[in-house]
DNA sequence: TCTGGGGTCCTCCCCCTG
DNA sequence: TCTGCAGGGGGAGGACCC
């Protein structure tokens, strides 16, 4: 295998916000700040999705267990996340570097690349280019981030980890063996604790372990495609470009019960998780070929069954029926702690005749069926099971007057005489703790309120503006 | 650290076809 | 007509990422 032609100057760049997440909900709650803040679900089966680093100095990762997290963190502030604000945020984030190149590419909500190879650095030279290229994206975001220059994808990412938090690292071409050489092999993209732990058992744990291994050795290890990219990486080749679109390739949505469901009950929560996977197809494209149920047992064991049909569609009627005998092919022997439903196959190029079949039904409608019996959940709630109480809806209410059982900690509110604020918590005696700040208030103060009797309404979150941001949909 | 939810990509296996 | 083989596509599962 022979080296790529690689780039002369470190001109690729990584953006990387610092515990993205958590730090939103401290730039937009001022009491938080400088404070424990873990974001994820508060149910007895929610995972961190993010800690800010005032958590992480207390041993609280994200993916980890909510439950492990409070007794790491016991004065940690828990809020369930707010995707609407993040994306708000993201886009702020997004802007800082395209007001530098056209040449960007998105990773995550929070994290892109962008080739920065038209630009003419100034007397500071590349470093110079990154300090500015962070200064842009905090002052237009308001949170902290992190960048890290390379002469390749592999090289920036790395060195924004490097940089983090909030700090920029720049690795000069004649650098980059000193930079990656000591790295342990478990912080390079694509390798997990799987693949990490078959490499340790060839003696590699190090990025330099990794460069004295033959690619038939790391081919055999990891197998074709990964062998092959580890022994490009322990090397620092990577010509790969910036690519400013990616193909969607499928869309969908799970959810793990709060409690295991036995048999028909299992059944009976699909309608419920295949509108939400439908609401997700609806914003790539409205038509899928193929439709996958997931289901997941008590045990973590995960089996999936998949239903391919003719050609992609977009009638819904059409697909809740493949998601219906996906989900019979799969033996229902054990309790499921978790259903899912994706669609794969994507195209906006549906059968349009099934629309067509429907005069002037909305695109995607069952065609034939007439307003009403369709037996699809109430927008924004999940149908609720027979035994409500013991299972929770798929997704709660976020807009309209406050009840205690929508008062979920994070969610936005509004009062009439307090102002704007966030609920901290539902208390057992039916009142609910909300603080009322915002970030043009400052610290707010926190009062106890009863939704039965105070005009409390649940309200959407704010932009990085200030200004309240339109109902997802 | 006892494991969410959104994804992508890879591998293996099976079946079909030429 | 049967057999062997290669290649492609689909299905299932797993590893990985944020």
């Amino acid at each position: 295998m022979t080296a790529p032609r690689m780039r002369p100057e470190p001109s690729i760049a990584h953006l990387d916000a610092d515990a993205f997440f958590a730090s939103v909900e401290q730039a937009q709650r001022p009491s938080l700040r400088g404070r424990p803040v873990l974001v994820g679900g508060t149910g007895p089966r929610g995972v961190v999705a993010a800690a800010s680093y005032e958590a992480r100095a207390e041993g609280v990762r994200s993916a980890m267990s909510m439950e492990s997290a409070r007794r790491a963190c016991p004065r940690a502030t828990v809020v369930v996340p707010r995707f609407d604000a993040y994306s708000a945020f993201s886009e702020r984030i997004m802007s800082a570097l395209r007001e530098l190149t056209d040449a960007v590419e998105p990773l995550s909500i929070d994290e892109a690349f962008a080739d920065l190879g038209a630009l003419r650095p100034g007397p500071d030279g590349w470093p110079g280019v990154a300090r500015a290229l962070r200064e842009r994206a905090v002052e237009r975001a308001g949170v902290p981030v992190s960048v890290g220059m390379g002469r390749s994808k592999l090289v920036a990412k790395l060195a924004s980890a490097a940089a983090k938090p909030a700090g920029v690292v720049v690795v000069a071409p004649d650098e980059e063996d000193a930079f990656l050489l000591p790295m342990r092999v478990r912080s390079l993209w694509g390798v997990g604790p799987v693949s990490a732990e078959r490499l340790e058992k060839i003696g590699v744990r190090t990025v330099e372990d990794l460069r004295g291994q033959p690619l038939d050795t790391l081919t055999m290890v990891l197998g074709e495609a990964a062998g092959t990219n580890l022994f490009r990486v322990a090397r620092g080749w990577d010509d790969r470009p910036v690519a400013e679109t990616r193909e969607r390739k499928s869309a969908g949505a799970e959810h793990t019960f709060e409690r295991d469901l036995h048999g028909a009950e299992v059944a009976a929560q699909l309608p419920a998780v295949t509108h939400q996977a439908f609401a997700r197809l609806e914003r790539h494209g409205g038509a899928a070929r193929t439709v996958t149920v997931k289901v997941r047992f008590a045990g973590f064991t995960t089996v999936s069954r998949s239903v391919t049909l003719p050609s992609p569609t977009a009638d819904r009627a059409a697909l809740r029926e493949a998601a219906g005998r996906a989900l019979d092919l799969v033996e229902l022997t054990e309790p499921v702690r978790l259903l899912g439903v994706s669609f794969h196959g994507l195209s906006e190029h549906a059968q349009l005749m099934l629309d067509l079949a429907a005069p002037g039904a909305a695109p995607g409608a069952a065609p034939g069926a007439a307003p009403g019996t369709d037996a699809e959940p109430p927008a924004g709630t999940a149908a609720e099971p027979d035994d409500a109480g013991a299972l929770r809806p798929v997704a709660r209410r976020r807009r309209g007057r406050l009840r205690h059982e929508d008062a979920v900690p994070g969610l936005d509110v509004q009062h009439p005489e307090h102002g704007r604020g966030w609920i901290v918590r539902a208390r057992d005696d039916g009142r609910v703790a909300i603080r009322f700040e915002t970030a043009a208030t400052g610290p707010g103060r926190q009062r106890v309120l009863d939704p039965a009797t105070e005009p409390i309404e649940l309200v959407g979150a704010l932009g990085p503006d200030g200004q309240e941001l339109p109902e997802a949909g």
